[in-house]
DNA sequence: AAAATGGATACTGAATACAGTATACAAAAA
DNA sequence: TTTTTGTATACTGTATTCAGTATCCATTTT
């Protein structure tokens, strides 16, 4: 019999909170202007301060909540300044994750990419929260699938700044017609095999998002 | 009389803590076997412990330290499959920010960019740490120039990940003529204001040390 | 009415205490 | 000798307390 060894790092409370707060970001359950005070989250959750504490500057680290000068954090204000840079970097990474696929060129790791992509664009209720997260998920399955542990590590922290934003998910309409052909030509155009026509597809795919999410920004301030 | 707005941040003992001990790991002061004890440390520096875990915590969620099962945090050991994926992300960055700098083609940083390479390589005391603070004080010049904060704080994760290896500063000897050559030819090509070759001098000024490099990891092991 | 002042309150950052867990090591058993 | 057991110790994660700071708001002054 062959048992398996117990996990032992222990949980820590202050990553059950981080999780907890990201999750509320994202439902849109945490306002613009709430102030998440450690003392009142202390409270609500029935745990010492401590773990709160350690969350909210995990969060503030990361760039998702500033602490405010009245007390507490509030959710980032984004500028578009700070949207564009974003939008660079995520074409940093997540192009060089199309040029190491295209170099790459595994069929299994397309294939999987492409049912990715139909699965996730089978959203049932459009939300935009739910759009949000279809759209992360499919770029995510890209960098997952290239096996570079910091380069999906950067996607994450880009991708939870915009959370509270549902930043990169600007649409006009909650139609994924459109975004259904964008996403598979990135897979063809990877299966190119020529990392710089890879690259080029998936820069430009993101780059086109970028005007109408300036929009969006703007209608919601 | 004009006066200045006085900072009303609050400097964190945490983040006083969080510097000292990279400034430690880089300056080889603290060993690959050596723990930081949270306890110990809060002794040495005669401040209570929260401080010193703020700070742990964060060089540990940064990539620089693990936690030992032993208790304390130790160096991050690193495996030849990261520094392969450390140099595949420090292309995504820095192959990003010289696309960004070839397209706008700005004389004046392209000058700046030159006057600190001729600065960072006249290193009057040829030590490998010193020639790796020259490496990073250049390379984070190309970042600076092309003003994205989120691909400046990437770099310089990636770079202080490597802080206790002396990473990306492999060389067979302290001889900087390679490198000056180098540099100036990257800037060459920026200049160049095609961003394609830009971007692929950076790679593959990048890449040609990935080799180097693991052979001076398998020395020090 | 606008600006300045003073004090209460909210909240933070750090210090300290407590309880739990994992490791190391000595002693006992096989 | 090797393996197992028991216990002490080191260390952590969390809870609680303390002291300092900044903001808010009421009151006073201009």
């Amino acid at each position: 019999m062959q048992l398996k060894k117990i996990k032992t790092d222990r949980p820590r409370l202050a990553d059950e909170v981080y999780q907890q707060i990201l999750t509320a970001i994202r439902a849109g359950d945490i306002k613009d202007e709430d102030r998440l005070v450690q003392e009142r989250l202390a409270a609500d959750l029935q745990i010492s301060r401590t773990p709160i504490r350690e969350a909210l500057l995990r969060l503030e680290q990361d760039g998702i909540l500033d602490s405010s000068p009245r007390g507490g954090f509030i959710i980032h204000r984004i500028s578009d300044q700070e949207v564009k840079e974003l939008y660079q970097a995520r074409a940093a990474i997540e192009g060089q994750a199309a040029r190491i696929l295209a170099v790459e060129n595994n069929k299994d790791k397309l294939a999987s990419l492409r049912a990715t992509i139909e699965r996730e664009e089978n959203i049932s209720s459009p939300t935009i929260e739910a759009y949000f997260e279809a759209n992360r998920s499919i770029h995510r399955t890209f960098i997952v699938q290239c096996e570079n542990r910091y380069l999906l590590e950067m996607f994450d922290n880009i991708w939870n700044r915009g959370v509270g934003y549902y930043l990169f998910a600007a649409i006009e309409k909650l139609d994924l017609s459109k975004s259904l052909g964008d996403h598979m030509s990135l897979v063809d155009s990877i299966a190119s095999a020529d990392p710089t026509v890879a690259m080029d597809s998936v820069v430009a795919h993101i780059t086109d998002g970028f005007d109408l999410q300036l929009e969006a920004l703007a209608k919601r301030q």
